[in-house]
DNA sequence: AACTATTGTGCGTTATACGCACATTAAGTC
DNA sequence: GACTTAATGTGCGTATAACGCACAATAGTT
């Protein structure tokens, strides 16, 4: 996770800027007036108007004339990372089976900074999802995907990790402390999985193990999640564990 | 679809460029050279390079020092346009419980210029399939999704459809006479739905309708879609059109 | 009609991004 | 090790791309 400053004569900051005025569409404004967009790209209004022209020319964003919106050609932008994860489709079924197996929904994420980024999900048929669910980020630190993943780190790694943290309680349960943290991925290596309790969001408990290649390198975490009020934390380590362990392992070999 | 040249100065080089470094990368290019973007991008090693650099301060591309590869953060890039189509997460359900009754592959997509976009899919438990499906593009003349869209267009945006058209043929069935086309997409209309039978790909054929808002405009087309060995056009008609129109008919309650 | 907010745009100026050319490094072959 | 080929790193002079301002035009509200 180091991260060197280039020579300032390296950087485009068009393209910075650019990029800037697409990241300011989200899902709470997904149209809006010029001014908006240059107020949330921080720009002044006639830049903004340049970006916005430019990407309409290329496709990416549309205009009624007042509002402004992206189009479906932006996800081309992400697509080229998203088929380059094709791998994960022979996951697929592994990750059914255990969803049907287990009746919770179930994920795999890989580590990217200081979040876990989705690649695959089964959602369990009670939860509604659609393909949302890729390209989700979530902070490592308070996630049983993220602890098994932060377990992988060389111990520099981890120091970056612990170094640049900030450790925001998103629940009474969230555990902040970068000692107590570090505790939990120990653990994690220890025992070969993570279970988390209510510390990313009340009522929600999962447990993760690693998706190893064949050098035992981890490539991603799965992990299997579900509601506080229909499992005890016992009972999930105790029934999901085994399923969950099986599952990784057919996906290590399905990979090979 | 009118496509009306913007002012040279309103253009940002930059950024246009920029983005094609992004979509250089594909899914037989996951990881590549700055050479290998340089040439793929069209633009010289120096310009090539500078955007990489950028990219990478950025946290969209990461490099070991000889190969380049996207991170899971430019799916950020086409999120935005992925969650403001939240309104798909309602389709989901009627989707799953059309694919458990006819034992199918189900899909919605929009028009996009000459080309459709999936926003949501459910595929069949046979079929190996992860979120890759959304965001894929395929022609719209030769689809029955793509057909029952154009249906719904008036008659100056058509009329500009046929004359941008270069109707390629896919498969030996494929349709590519204008007039043909034409006299298919005024069926769709008549008929309120549109078959495709091995036009996009031998042994595909699938049926479509159109999904309409309380105003009675299309705003997308779902599908079912299944294997010429295993079900006759005629009883795909037969069987598959009414659950899909009452799916379609659900789906249009749930979004208002 | 008056006022406020927003948008469109020409243009002088600045600084961003260009590509070249040379040095360095890496990889492959003999 | 020597040689060749390919790829990469980078400084820098230059051109022009992009800047923001300021004013006109449009839209919405009262």
């Amino acid at each position: 996770m180091s991260t060197t400053t280039i020579n300032a004569r390296d950087f485009s900051t068009s393209l910075a800027r650019g990029l800037r005025v697409i990241t300011a569409f989200d899902r709470d404004n997904d149209e809006m007036t010029l001014s908006e967009v240059a107020r949330r790209a921080d720009m002044t209004r006639a830049a903004a108007r340049r970006y916005l022209l430019t990407l309409c020319e290329l496709g990416y964003v549309t205009g009624d004339g007042k509002y402004f919106r992206l189009t479906p050609r932006v996800l081309e932008l992400g697509f080229a990372f998203l088929t380059s994860m094709h791998i994960w489709e022979r996951a697929q079924p592994f990750m059914e089976r255990l969803t049907e197996q287990v009746n919770e929904s179930c994920s795999i994420s890989v580590l990217e900074g200081s979040d876990i980024v989705y690649v695959a999900r089964v959602p369990t048929k009670r939860i509604m999802s659609v393909a949302l669910g890729i390209g989700t980020r979530l902070p490592a630190f308070c996630t049983s995907m993220g602890r098994v993943l932060l377990a992988d780190l060389r111990p520099s790694e981890l120091d970056q990790f612990f170094n640049d943290g900030d450790f925001k309680p998103l629940t009474p349960h969230t555990l902040t402390d970068p000692a107590l943290l570090r505790e939990k991925v120990s653990e994690a290596r220890r025992d070969g999985y993570a279970m988390v309790d209510q510390e990313l969001e009340i009522g929600l408990r999962s447990i993760a193990v690693p998706i190893r290649n064949q050098a035992g390198r981890v490539l991603a975490a799965m992990n299997v999640s579900g509601h506080a009020s229909r499992i005890t934390a016992e009972e999930m380590q105790q029934r999901y564990l085994s399923p969950l362990l099986y599952a990784a392992e057919g996906i290590r070999m399905a990979l090979a």
